[in-house]
Parts: structure tokens; sequence; C-alpha cells
DNA sequence: ACCCAGAATGTAGGAAACTTACACACTTTG
DNA sequence: CAAAGTGTGTAAGTTTCCTACATTCTGGGT
């Protein structure tokens, strides 16, 4: 079943299906609309004719806020019911509503580009400051609330028990958590490589056999090619792992799912806050990991330790940071 | 004088007093809007029942935001008129902008309480988590006690105004975080690349000039090859940033110093918390940098973002890639 | 005290934006 | 190759908002 007739959506109000990406409890009012990710999740929905006004309007955003429903169907090359039409697809009430939500998923970006560097002051005010540490306090919150430790510790044996472990990540940010995965935990002694490269990952998940682990870094969940080299993996037998967005492709494939839902001002130009969460996430793993390994990962991480210390002409203990 | 005559204002069209909050020229569009703020400012030039409006939205802004003209209108017993009148007084073009700028101070006003902090989760976790987590907000803590902004600033105007940039981290965490820089600043349309191989750093170090920028990344501020790869740099006059421990080696060489002290519980199995310190001091740097560079900026991260989102298949709209 | 300018506000008609209902065209399938 | 069904546009509502104008109120000058 693709979608339901359209006379039906018509006549139905709207059904609302609620996005479930912040469900939160204590969410402040409206739980802050992400339209612009509302509109790329049910992209794949969409009637071609909606996903050409889908397209107008991500490409540009802030004439689509401006525009009345008539403008953006000139542009779109469609008529005014279809951009009702995608408006009530993707989730709002109508055009009004739509633009309503989307001048707010606006704002956000605006903080961050309003080219005058609002609010330099030294003092506390910022509110770009405020964002960028609020987030990440907030996702750290997530992963406290959302990881299960039961997860964690399953996560944790899967690593000690592996005969090797490959990390998969692509793109800018999973590509260099990956390497960090990968920094982590050879530090035990494990037998592992980190991957960013497709075709790479598909090489490596074919040679991979039972008892050797997967770990599947992606901010999205959705990255395909990250998915297939997991699903080839699985294919292969061996154990995987995901560090994702819940309820996404990639945890399907995967046996155990470190997920965390990250409540994040919209904004395409930000950093992403789920960054933090998943660092987290990796140093929770891999501590576990390191206690479950018990004596024999003391005794790498002594020596691996002591040679540090040796190779920097032995001045001071540190932690095993660099 | 008060105020024109109301029938004035009705005639023209609207002199848009042009907020003067955020006065640039090169503004993308919009100065992103303080709506309540404006309200409050003209309060004393408002009719009285123009201030009755002014009451109910100040009153019950959500409400606002969805209340079409005439909800207002009965609410605050006026005519609707008056409501299209007082909107035309505060500064909107009519009551539809007025509601669109309404809904994005709504945005704005939480942005700048930030962090309704979730109330931190028990404590009966088991001391592992107590700890990562302890640690990493003592780490983020840290870097914004400890971070002033004014040397942000400065590194991100040596970012926005290098002709290319070499960032350098040697070993497990330092090369990760040297990655992470390199794929948040390249989205800007910045020459940078990261290294982590000590030959390669001092190789790309003497290839630089005046001009050029090298970002250093490490949790000790010890690193010697770092340090001497940096010296090199410097010697060719290149401009250069660390992001390190406090009065360290790797200080001395630096233009620019982003430094923070995380007091960190040792324990041999848990990864350094100055990770996450460094990451919000990348996410710092990078939106600052953002600003700085503005619009071209701005549309370059634009294309990137769009261009991710791929059109695979005609169908899905996908990530490629985190 | 009265009247009159002019400001303040409401009323009503109309314009614009958005929505619904329906019809036509184009697939898909038996 | 028809029949069912889906996708999209046309045209006619419906809501929402705005303009023009009428009315009421206020304050000052005589």
């Amino acid at each position: 079943m693709q979608r339901v007739a359209s006379n039906m959506v018509e006549a139905v109000p709207a059904t609302t299906p609620e996005s479930p990406l912040l469900t939160d409890a204590n969410a402040p009012e409206h739980p802050l609309p992400d339209i612009l990710s509302q509109i790329k999740d049910s992209y794949a929905d969409l009637r071609p004719a909606e996903r050409r006004v889908a397209d107008v309007v991500l490409a540009d955003v802030a004439f689509s806020v401006d525009a009345s429903n008539a403008e953006i169907a000139r542009r779109a090359d469609v008529s005014e019911p279809t951009v009702t039409r995608f408006c009530r697809a993707i989730g709002c009430d109508g055009v009004r509503d739509f633009k309503l939500k989307l001048a707010q998923s606006v704002v956000v970006g605006r903080l961050y580009f309003s080219t005058p560097l609002p609010p330099v002051s030294d003092a506390d005010g910022s509110p770009l400051w405020n964002v960028v540490f609020g987030e990440a306090r907030n996702a750290l919150a997530a992963v406290e609330r959302q990881v299960p430790p039961s997860e964690v510790v399953k996560a944790a044996e899967l690593i000690a028990s592996a005969h090797q472990i490959a990390v998969f990540g692509l793109g800018g940010s999973s590509a260099s958590l990956a390497l960090e995965t990968e920094q982590r935990l050879f530090r035990y002694g494990i037998a592992i490589a980190s991957h960013s490269d497709p075709h790479v990952m598909r090489m490596k998940a074919s040679t991979l056999k039972p008892g050797d682990l997967v770990i599947a870094i992606s901010a999205t969940g959705r990255t395909s090619e990250v998915i297939e080299a997991v699903a080839l993996a699985k294919h292969y037998r061996a154990n995987t792992i995901c560090i994702t967005a819940p309820d996404t492709e990639l945890t399907k494939v995967c046996d155990v799912k470190l997920t965390v839902d990250i409540p994040e001002y919209p904004d395409t130009m930000k950093p992403t806050a789920s960054r933090f969460a998943f660092l987290a996430i990796i140093d929770l793993i891999s501590v576990a990991a390191g206690y479950r390994l018990g004596a024999p990962a003391l005794e790498t991480l002594r020596r691996v330790k002591y040679n540090v210390l040796a190779h920097r002409k032995g001045k001071e203990l540190e932690p095993l940071g660099d």
C-alpha cells in the first residue's frame, strides 16, 4: 500500500501522523518543527508533481517563506492545489501551517548566518554559545536517557569476543567517529580497522566470517552504502552493532542497536549535535569493553601507555590522549 | 508629534522603519525578527485599542501564532482592522507578516533561553556511566568558562582569511578531531586538509607561506612531532592556532591559543574527556568562521547540503554520507 | 458651553489566498 | 483493450485579510 487515495486524503481532515522525531514529554510547547527534515523524510512518498514542489522549497527556502501558494505553484510549474496537497502530504494542516513552520525552521539558520555575528559579547548572552553548549548537553542527556545499559553491555560483549572488528562510517562526522572508535578500541589489542570508503567497506564486509563484528555509524541511519555493507556483513554471519538514529533502515540490519534521538534545532548549516552523543556512546562501549576484556586489555593498555610515554622522553604521566 | 494620522498610514504602503537591530548591508535577507521587543518598544506609541491587542498577544503568544485575525480581535475586544493596524504600527506589513514574524520570535526566544536542561537523570547508574557523562559535562563546562569568545573570534578571522589550512593532529583522538575539523570547514569552501602522519605534517608545514594557517590539535600539548611541525610552519610565516591544554609547549609556538584544562579522573580504561571539550571548540570556531565568511560560505554550504541529498533512483532523497 | 478639527475605532464590502469538488488524462492490470 | 485507479489540473467555493468609508470620541478655541 503506497499511500491513501488522494480523495481520501482530501476528505479526512488530517490524521496528523505526529512526527515521531520529537516525542519528548517535557517538550516546551510545539515540539519545534523540523519541516525540512519532514520533507526529506516523506520525499519517497510524494507524487511526482509534489516532488517538484519539494524541490522548489528545498532549493530556496527563503523564497518559499514569503511566497504565496500561487507563486510557489508557478515556480514549481504545478497547480495550486498540488501545493496544498504537498503540504498535507508532509504532515501540515495546510499551506498556512506549512509556511509558519517553514518560517520557524529558517530562524535557526539565520542565527548562524546573520552576518553581523549578533552579540559578540564576551559575557554570556550570545545565543550562539547557548545553542552550541546547550545542544551538546542535551545530546549527552539524550544518550543517558535513551541508551539502555543492557545494550551497551551487549555491545561490549560482542566487541570483547570478536575476532576482528570493522567500523563503517561514511561522510564528515561519521567518518571521524569511526576513526575515533578504531583508536579507542585498538588500544585494547583488538584487531580493528575503520573504513570510510564505500567500496572498501563492501570489500571488507565480504571478507568477514562468523565471530567477526561490524560497528556501523551513521547520523541519519539512511546512508545506503553503509546499510548495504552491513547487510553484506550480516549475510556472511558477522555480528553487527549500529550507532545511529532510532527506527531507521540501518537499525533493521543490526543485532545491537545503540540509538539516540537528538532533539535539535533544525538547521542544515549547523554542525549537528549528534556527534557529541555518538562520542559518548563510543566512550561507553569502549570502557565497557575494556572492563569486559579485563586483564589482557589492561596489560595492553599499560604497554601502549608505557611506550607512548617513553617516546615522549618520559616527561610526565598523561592520560592516553593523543 | 505623536504619530502620523492613521489615514496616512493606511494610504502609505509602509515606510518600513527597518529595525535598527541589525543594520548590516549584506545581511542575507531578513534580519531575524524580534517582534516581542518591537511590541514593547512601540507600546507607548500605540493607541488604546491597539494596546489591548498588544496585551492579548503578549499574554498568550502561542495562541496568537495560530489564531486568525478575527480570533485575536474578538479576544482583545476590538475590530479586525484594529488588529491589522496594530500589526502595521509595530512595523509589519500586515497580519500575515506579523504572525510569521511572531512565530519566528518564539523560536528566537527559545534559543536565548536555551537548555531547559532536562532533569539530569538519577545517579543510580553504574559508576562507569556517571564517570563518562560527568566528565563529558565537565569538559563542556570547562570550555564555556575557560575559552574566551574573543579568542574564538580571532581564530575565526584567521580561518576566514586563510589561503589554505592544514590541520595537524597525531594519535588517536587528535587525529580524528583533526579530521572532524577538516570536515567541518571544507564545507565552507575553504582549502583545508588534515594530516596525522608526522612526516607528512613536516612536509606540509614546509610548503606553507604567509597567509596560510595551521590548526594544531593535541590533548597533551606535548606531542613533539606536532610542535616541531607547527614551529616549522611558523618559520615559514604561516599563522598558527592550537587547540590544546593551557601553558604547554605547543601554546608557545601558536598565535591563537584555544586551551582548556580538563580535570580528569585518572582511569586508564577511560578515554580522555578532553575530546568533548575539543569537539565543542571545533564547533565554536567553525560556526564563528561561518559568520565571518558570510554569504559565500552560506551559499557553498547550501549547495553542499542540498546536493548531499541525492535524488537517487529518482526515488528517495537520501544522504550521501552523514 | 458649544462647535469643530482631527484622531480613534468600527462596519461593510471586496480582494486575495487557500481549499474543495470534480473532471480529465494517463497508468496499470486483468 | 477495457476497467479500475492514480495523478493532476480547472473552476468554483470559503476563509482570511485589507481598504474605504462611516461613526464616535476627544480636546481645544471662541
